[in-house]
DNA sequence: CATTTTACTGGTCATTCGACCTATGAAACA
DNA sequence: TGTTTCATAGGTCGAATGACCAGTAAAATG
């Protein structure tokens, strides 16, 4: 017998999935409520009992994907503690590959929000984003006006390939998601951008 | 006066136009045909008229982006013939950066459509995806099994600051759209792959 | 055990969607 | 000049959309 409590979070876990996946494949607008409520098997209406509209499930499955993120940086930070500042940063940056990877939705989610100002796109940069970006240039020497060039070539080369892995497949026969071709992409990214 | 002929032209050009934009904006699934014909200026019954319907339409968005794209590569090539493939390379990565300055739709299309398989992508990568691949490896001298990451990385690396333009300006109160950030971020880019 | 709380269901609402249709008037043509 | 062609306007269709609401049953509470 399950508790009220578990199952309330059990249902609102399955929602949050479904919204990662739905508003990652079809932007915001594009992302229906009965969608996302289909794939978590769900009634419709427990999304606005759950989440009071879109906006607010849209804010839930961001904070699910990015949490994540800054949770294992943060994670794999403390592990080095100590260790060399250049050291530090490679490893965060291979750990950025690797969640990219794993995650795709990431940096479908940037850059769909990131492209037009709008209420979502404040949310995400206030939110998610700034702390992010404060953190890596914390170990990161690079000058201050660059770092927007550095930041976004390397938030591209890390996550595109995986963003666009279907592409991939078609256009190369290549799969980037297998566990050897994600350990190159890191070698090949981190070397590139910190040598 | 006008002819019919050009009238003609002159429409469907401002519906392509605007179908870019709102593609690019919003994605297959979340542009309406409404909004695109709003923002042409023309009735809604023109766009069934001018184009079947909204697959079709967004083909032509497609063409106009990447036909251009390939055109300018192409021009560049041609420009420098004789010269040493490096430097060709070289210059037809900075070309890329530029148009991708310019025309931040069309990254925004390649990851929108390049995440699910489907028709439009499949159609996207048989019909401009391909070429613009093939052409550029004939020129840089890359081992087989590295050109997946290199092509994705220089793409996402090129790309990604200018198509989340207003999310960097908010990030870190820099913009990237200037024709000094352009000329910086294609000489970081170039340099960084192509050393 | 009696009562309250709450996670969940099924259905409804106005609005918006893509596609389609007919009417019209001006350009093209005979 | 009379006739045909066709770019465009305006309106309509069923289907899908986000939000909302009353009803239900089971867990929590006393």
């Amino acid at each position: 017998m399950k508790t009220r409590a578990q199952q309330r979070e059990e249902t609102r876990h399955l929602i949050i999935e479904a919204a990662v996946q739905v508003f990652s494949d079809r932007g915001f607008h594009g992302a229906s409520t009965r969608d996302i409520a289909t794939r978590a098997g769900v009634n419709q209406g427990l999304l606005t009992y759950h989440f009071k509209n879109k906006d607010e499930l849209w804010r839930a499955a961001a904070d699910r994907i990015f949490l994540e993120l800054r949770a294992q940086m943060a994670a794999r930070r403390d592990a080095l503690q100590g260790e060399a500042p250049r050291h530090i940063v490679r490893e965060i940056t291979k750990t950025y590959v690797r969640f990219a990877a794993a995650c795709p939705e990431l940096f479908r989610f940037m850059v769909e929000e990131g492209k037009h100002p709008g209420p979502r796109m404040r949310w995400l940069v206030d939110t998610h984003l700034k702390p992010t970006y404060e953190e890596f240039f914390q170990y990161a020497p690079i000058e201050e006006n660059l770092r927007p060039h550095v930041f976004y070539t390397l938030a591209g080369a890390a996550s595109t390939i995986f963003a666009v892995a279907p592409e991939c497949k078609r256009l190369m026969g290549y799969n980037p998601t297998t566990k050897q071709a994600i350990e190159t992409h890191a070698e090949y990214v981190t070397n590139l951008l910190l040598p």
